[in-house]
DNA sequence: AGCCAGGACGGAT
DNA sequence: ATCCGTCCTGGC
């Protein structure tokens, strides 16, 4: 069993965003499940959020808006590790937190993009500023992907606590337990029947698949940064366990490519009610609609709807657990 | 108890 | 190119 590492504070780094900023929504998203690898604490609007910059170097952060402390748009974040830190590690953790959250993209050509659809005006109202939130790595975002693809949603939280537990670190800092997510490493060392015993299901295979292939292809983030749209999906689907549902998921989350989005089963209920006022129509009539209205910024503008939807109605959570991802 | 949903794959067509 | 059985589990 691994200790508990307590991590102390180092400093804290404040980070301009383009505006217009949605702090409270960037950070923290509504329609995703919970884990111990973040926590958004609603009474003070920080979100505590953990990673790492090298196997043994883990970083805890506490981020609040930059707006109430210094009347400027962005995120101030406060560093806590369990090692002393570099100026370049400083720079790392800007440069992840930046990326992470979109800080320097341009939010105002969405909504320019998507004028002629009055129906994402109210949520493009109340979440000015929002932008899509990935603090996962690529191998990261393709476990989460993997627990999600073919289950409901409660069977994914099962997993990935499963997982956390038994591979991620245990962390301390300013009163919080979470979660480090684990490595590549930590699951290659591992084996398929102990990631069986992990209930994942047939998952194991994939998840060690993928495990294998990160740890064989170190840089396969960086270089999927640098590639067309087409051939980062090709190379996303040449991993084993990796299809087009996952690939999506990396692509919009990951890659931030604004127009890629899932009309998963609970995703295509909620747009065959929001275009069409039933739930049952066809997943290839919801995405027709969708495109139509919403062009290649499709992904974006469903992001849009659907966190406006988990703002306005918290129970989302519940009705979503039970339906498939 | 049996059957189905939910992605990915691989083999068959 | 498209179709189908298989993998696994929980829910009906």
């Amino acid at each position: 069993m691994k200790r508990t590492k307590k991590l102390q504070k180092i400093c804290e780094l404040g980070l301009e965003a383009i505006p217009p900023f949605n702090f409270k929504y960037t950070v923290y998203k509504p329609s995703h499940f919970p884990t111990k690898l973040e926590d958004f604490d609603e009474a003070s609007e920080a979100m505590y959020r953990t990673f790492r910059l090298s196997q043994n170097k883990i970083i805890g952060l506490k981020m609040a808006d930059l707006q109430k402390a210094r009347g400027k748009e962005g995120i101030i974040a406060e560093v806590f590790s369990n090692r002393s830190l570099t100026d370049q590690d400083l720079q790392r953790i800007r440069s992840h937190i930046s990326y992470a959250y979109g800080l320097n993209e341009d939010i105002e050509s969405f909504y320019k993009a998507v004028t002629n659809d009055p129906s994402i005006k109210g949520p493009i109202k109340k979440l000015r500023g929002m932008r899509v939130s990935c603090f996962e790595t690529l191998f990261e975002i393709l476990n989460i992907s993997s627990m999600l693809q073919n289950t409901t949603v409660k069977r994914s939280e099962q997993m990935m606590e499963n997982m956390l537990s038994s591979f991620g670190r245990r962390v301390d800092y300013d009163g919080r337990q979470l979660y480090v997510f684990y490595t590549p490493k930590d699951i290659v060392e591992s084996s398929e029947q102990m990631l069986r015993e992990l209930k994942v299901g047939y998952r194991a295979k994939f998840l060690m698949e993928i495990a294998r292939h990160f740890s064989i292809n170190p840089d396969l983030e960086e270089r999927l940064k640098t590639m067309s749209f087409e051939d980062a999906k090709e190379g996303l689907m040449e991993i084993r366990g990796v299809g087009p549902y996952s690939a999506r998921i990396a692509l919009f989350q990951y890659l931030r490519r604004p127009n890629e989005i899932n009309f998963d089963s609970w995703k295509r209920k909620i747009f065959s009610r929001c275009f069409f006022g039933n739930e049952n129509e066809e997943v290839e009539k919801v995405e027709r609609e969708a495109k139509q209205r919403w062009g290649d910024r499709m992904g974006y503008a469903g992001l849009y709807v659907i966190e406006d939807l988990f703002v306005r109605n918290p129970e989302m959570q519940y009705w979503r657990k039970k339906n498939g991802s």
